[in-house]
DNA sequence: AGAATTTATATGATTTTTCATATTAATTGG
DNA sequence: CCAATTAATATGAAAAATCATATAAATTCT
């Protein structure tokens, strides 16, 4: 409880105030941060609906989506295409998803849901918009009421 | 280029329009999305600095705020703890940071930047400071100018 | 047409990350 | 004070991610 600090200091060491260090005032951070947290809940709720987080991120970016490239489906869902070719795999076994080759470009493999895969899609996109709508609705009175659009500000100039 | 659809469906299939997408206006996916593109210049510029991502979020979060323990440490650079263990192995290996055992409770370690740490850090951190200028003059005149305490007012709630 | 280049996906080898748990130290409750 | 519990860090084994590159198909150039 006590604090004494022998020396006169002018940065404190210990009990730092709010927004004292860099990375509480940091974009990079903030974002990093702010994914990582309002993700957490969510993505539990994704392992208990026996996925892993990438594979969710495939699912939703499939749903209503079909017949996407290995290529578009990773740059999607923001991880690099050999890991996506894996999740891939991993999913077909599990009969999410199936590959059918294109037929105007025998090097392209388009992904599909299953018929499987569309249910367990529409569950879990339903789920999210419903935490979605959760989280916004905190949010109602504040600052951060405008972050989608904020949000796509930001993405549409990078 | 052109784009016959020997079927009337509803819904396109290819070449879908703006927003048409689930994931386009699902906010985690926004908020990953928004992170991943926008760090993804800043960690190129740390890898070609010799760092890896979770090594500079440790320097990141130990500047100016030396002597956190590993848990802490972990918890603010958005890891877990058993990987800030090995990666503060790797950093001490460096000679980045040291490790002190806490005088008042011997199970924590409080890791310090050395000073070759600390100059890395400075450095680093100025650099950062300056791309994310760059990027925020760029929204200047956007709705996503108010982006940094958005996302506080997001974190604080989370 | 045919060589050179580019594009899409897959894969082997390595490195990271995770998960469960061990170890050691401090704290709490009888 | 001792036993039981909680807390901080480390570590082995397993799983996942990355990197470089292979393979195969399409496109471009001459």
């Amino acid at each position: 409880m006590d604090n004494v600090q022998s020396d006169g200091m002018t940065k404190d060491q210990e009990t730092r105030p709010p927004d004292g260090r860099f990375v509480d005032t940091y974009l990079l951070y903030l974002l990093a941060a702010a994914s990582e947290k309002a993700s957490s809940q969510f993505h539990s709720h994704v392992r208990k609906a026996g996925l892993r987080v990438p594979e969710w991120r495939a699912l939703a970016c499939l749903y209503e989506n079909e017949g996407m490239m290995i290529t578009e489906l990773a740059e999607l869902s923001l991880m690099e295409q050999s890991r996506m070719t894996r999740i891939i795999d991993q999913m077909d076994q599990r009969k999410l998803v199936r590959r059918v080759s294109d037929g105007s470009d025998r090097r392209r493999v388009l992904v599909k849901l299953t018929k499987e895969g569309k249910t367990l899609a529409s569950r879990l996109v339903s789920d999210a918009r419903e935490h979605e709508e959760n989280l916004l609705s905190d949010l109602a009175d504040t600052d951060a009421a405008r972050i989608k659009p904020v949000l796509q500000v930001l993405l549409s100039r990078l």
